[in-house]
DNA sequence: TTAGGGTTACAG
DNA sequence: CTGTAACCCTAA
């Protein structure tokens, strides 16, 4: 691991995933112009910023670019050196780059727009058997298991991945959670829809993942009072719209760190900052709610 | 200004 | 010597 010239701190680290996750990948001239992320990343440029970006998710994936690359330029020159001996070589760098890229894609940019609806196939057989089952308040997560386990082929984790596709499901307002039961979100309401990933965030508690294993949450316990901060300048309104956004996109990037988990470790930067600043936002509205009303 | 390729400095 | 992280250069 590595050898530093001037060596990112945790409290850099922290500042620029805090700043990606609220501004989007990509923004670093905006996250670098934020009164609070630019305290602490006042002696790097945005040129650093996006570095030190893809350095953390090159590393935390694959080994992407440069073995990806070096593997790519090991091939042509084995190639160039061996082509009248040809089947020996060239299998598996290609595997190598075909990993990296497809990994550096589900990890890569998808963060600014906030609401992405790829729906996949899960998510259609999930609504299907919700809507099939027309049970009066909803189905519960046994109920839609054993529907898709009937109707469907099930796979071994088909409970696990139930569940988090029914996270990220509630999450972005597809679904209503209302007492362990799913149902189909009413799109006339927008209201419930976002009232939901608070609801949601109330009732987790449970958290298996690692937490701070590094010093993450030290430094970021400036990020949360810089965002405290920040929000106790707003007007009720304001403050209870960001930090509702805010949430339900720490909740989207959660499920989505949890789902990608299995594969790649690579979103769990995200996730903890995404943890980070749902907390701090949730604590602000709260604040807010008792300041005012 | 940003995304990438490329280079340099340093740890293992 | 090799791999990695910070740094540099340049096209779009």
């Amino acid at each position: 691991m590595g050898a530093p010239k001037q060596k990112w701190t945790a409290e850099e680290e922290a500042a620029l995933k805090a700043g990606v996750l609220k501004h989007g990948t990509g923004k670093w001239r905006n996250i670098l112009s934020d009164p609070e992320f630019s305290s602490v990343l006042r002696s790097r440029s945005n040129v650093d910023l996006k570095d030190k970006w893809r350095n953390i998710n090159a590393t935390a994936i694959w080994g992407s670019r440069q073995k990806a690359k070096l593997a790519l330029k090991r091939n042509q020159l084995n190639a160039k050196h061996d082509d009248n001996h040809a089947a020996v070589i060239t299998v598996p760098p290609s595997e190598e780059v075909v990993d990296a890229k497809s990994l550096a894609i589900s990890s890569g940019t998808p963060r600014a727009t906030g609401l992405k609806k790829p729906m996949s196939r899960l998510d259609n057989i999930l609504l299907e058997a919700i809507t099939s089952l027309k049970e009066p308040g909803g189905s519960d997560r046994a109920s839609i298991a054993v529907y898709i386990e009937e109707k469907y082929a099930a796979p071994p984790n088909l409970k696990k991945l139930l569940a988090t596709k029914l996270k990220l499901l509630v999450a972005n307002g597809t679904l209503i959670k209302i007492k362990h039961k799913y149902r189909i979100a009413p799109r006339s309401t927008v209201s419930e829809a976002r009232r939901s990933p608070l609801l949601l965030l109330e009732g987790r508690q449970k958290d298996s993942s690692k937490w701070d294993k590094k010093g993450i949450n030290i430094l970021t316990k400036s990020q949360v009072d810089a965002e405290l901060s920040k929000m106790r300048s707003m007007t009720a309104e304001e403050a209870a719209a960001a930090a509702a956004r805010a949430v339900a996109e720490a909740e989207v990037a959660i499920a989505e760190a949890e789902e990608a988990a299995r594969e790649a470790e690579a979103a769990e930067a995200e996730a903890e900052a995404a943890k980070i600043f749902a907390k701090a936002a949730e604590k602000a509205l709260k604040a807010r709610m008792l300041d005012t009303w």
